[in-house]
DNA sequence: GGGGATTCTCAGCGAACGTTTAGGGTGAGC
DNA sequence: GCTCACCCTAAACGTTCGCTGAGAATCCCC
């Protein structure tokens, strides 16, 4: 199947996620896995991210300095130096930068208290995008840094879906998701009226290194159907060839 | 019946602690060990305070005098002179600073006799940093500096925690809760309809040093559940692969 | 209307996750 | 010094989730 994404401009897509003073965020990927590091960086600046990348500790740090992110991700496993000194040192200079750290899950447990406890959060290897994304947006709306995007809640039509509480409503029904359903609406969600195709939503929703098939996105969306349209207005829709959209209702 | 939440930024997701003349309550963190007087501070920043830390008790009484905290975290045993020596010269430039002690469990009796005598409060190493900010609203409270903030008592649906009391009732019926349960619900209690990831529950409910699994949320979630939602309508809900959420029941 | 490709549904499996129970260690109170 | 309550570990169990594969249904094009 091909896939033929349409040219987007990022601006457009989802309103930006900026400063107070209308700029926008900055980001500093900081992972010696250079490839993962660029997918990274290149999905950010989709997102109308500015995004600088570095390999290890020092270089991060340096960086740091100069680039004055807003927000880090940190991968806890440097080649020089460990994630909770290159976050102590960038800290140093630049207090309120957030930090999003990337650990591995089989990681021998090394929890350091109090990560989430500041406010700093951390996602295991191997992530999907979308979480990373919610994640980071997540941060920078509870560090007051960057300009409410509509807060927690995204609406489309009589659907609200609710980050923080992880809630769905239609119509004011309560409806239950599992993980990947939520985060592959959540991903509808934030794309309204925007034909997603089945490759992308598999970039974007499944991990990084899910090596499965298409097919996965049918079943899901299948899934998402009964759950969200059963017994009223259809809002996913087959874009037959192409992928799916969600579209509100009375249009 | 849905339920348009406001957005929500850590000045809304608990009302800010503040001074009478809205501006933000300031701490002053005390300790020599730089890691946890940073934790500390991130948290307090996170909870909406303004915070400085010191690493001395000559730095301390210095920040003092600048910055005019309204309370101070002091650890009793600092490099160069003791912790209440410092209170003193901080008391004698500020008298009506609040100071919660943060003490070794075993340099307890010798120490600290009386302090709480005087309205101040401490806490034992290694303590978690839910009861810190329990204990520092307390002291706000008591000072009469810090703008109430609903009281000691917390309120979800039928559910009620008094801090003061420590007692827990629902519909009525008094509950009781060993130490650690306690803290736990009141944790769930202040962060209502949010769900909390086990990381997070246990970075700010169990003790900074505690270097356990994940599991042990598991095992208090569902000692929590026996007393508290047995035989009525669940409160506590589980967020598969994500966490646990705190609801009234009637949603 | 027929053929072919695409999409949807269903059943089933393995693995991860969450819950519960039992048991040991520790500290507090008597 | 003894007992009891509490906190935690460990292990077993049951459930749910996520994915695969096969077949049925649908749509599009000719």
């Amino acid at each position: 199947m091909n896939d033929p994404r349409p040219p987007e401009s990022p601006s457009t897509r989802h309103p930006l996620m900026t400063r107070p003073d209308g700029s926008p965020v900055r980001a500093l990927v900081v992972d010696d896995e250079t490839s993962l590091a660029e997918v990274l960086a290149s999905v950010l600046r989709f997102e109308g991210w500015e995004v600088m990348t570095a390999g290890a500790g020092a270089e991060a740090v340096k960086a740091g300095r100069e680039f004055r992110p807003d927000a880090v991700l940190l991968d806890v496993m440097l080649p020089d130096f460990d994630g909770l000194e290159v976050m102590r040192r960038l800290r140093a200079d630049n207090p309120d930068v957030c930090v999003l750290f990337l650990t591995a899950r089989d990681a021998v447990e090394d929890r350091v208290a109090g990560i989430t406890a500041g406010g700093d959060d951390y996602v295991t290897k191997p992530f999907s995008l979308e979480e990373v994304l919610a994640r980071l947006r997540g941060l920078l709306r509870r560090s007051g840094l960057a300009r409410a995007q509509g807060g927690e809640t995204l609406a489309v039509g009589d659907m609200t879906l609710d980050e923080g509480a992880r809630e769905v409503r239609r119509g004011g029904d309560l409806i239950e998701l599992t993980a990947t359903e939520f985060e592959l609406l959540r991903y509808f969600m934030r794309n309204p009226r925007r034909v997603l195709s089945k490759p992308q939503i598999l970039d974007r929703v499944w991990n990084y290194d899910f090596g499965g098939q298409a097919h996965v996105v049918e079943l899901y969306v299948s899934y998402l159907r009964k759950k969200i349209d059963a017994g009223r207005e259809p809002m996913i829709h087959t874009v037959r060839g192409v992928g799916y959209v969600l579209r509100p209702p009375a249009s």
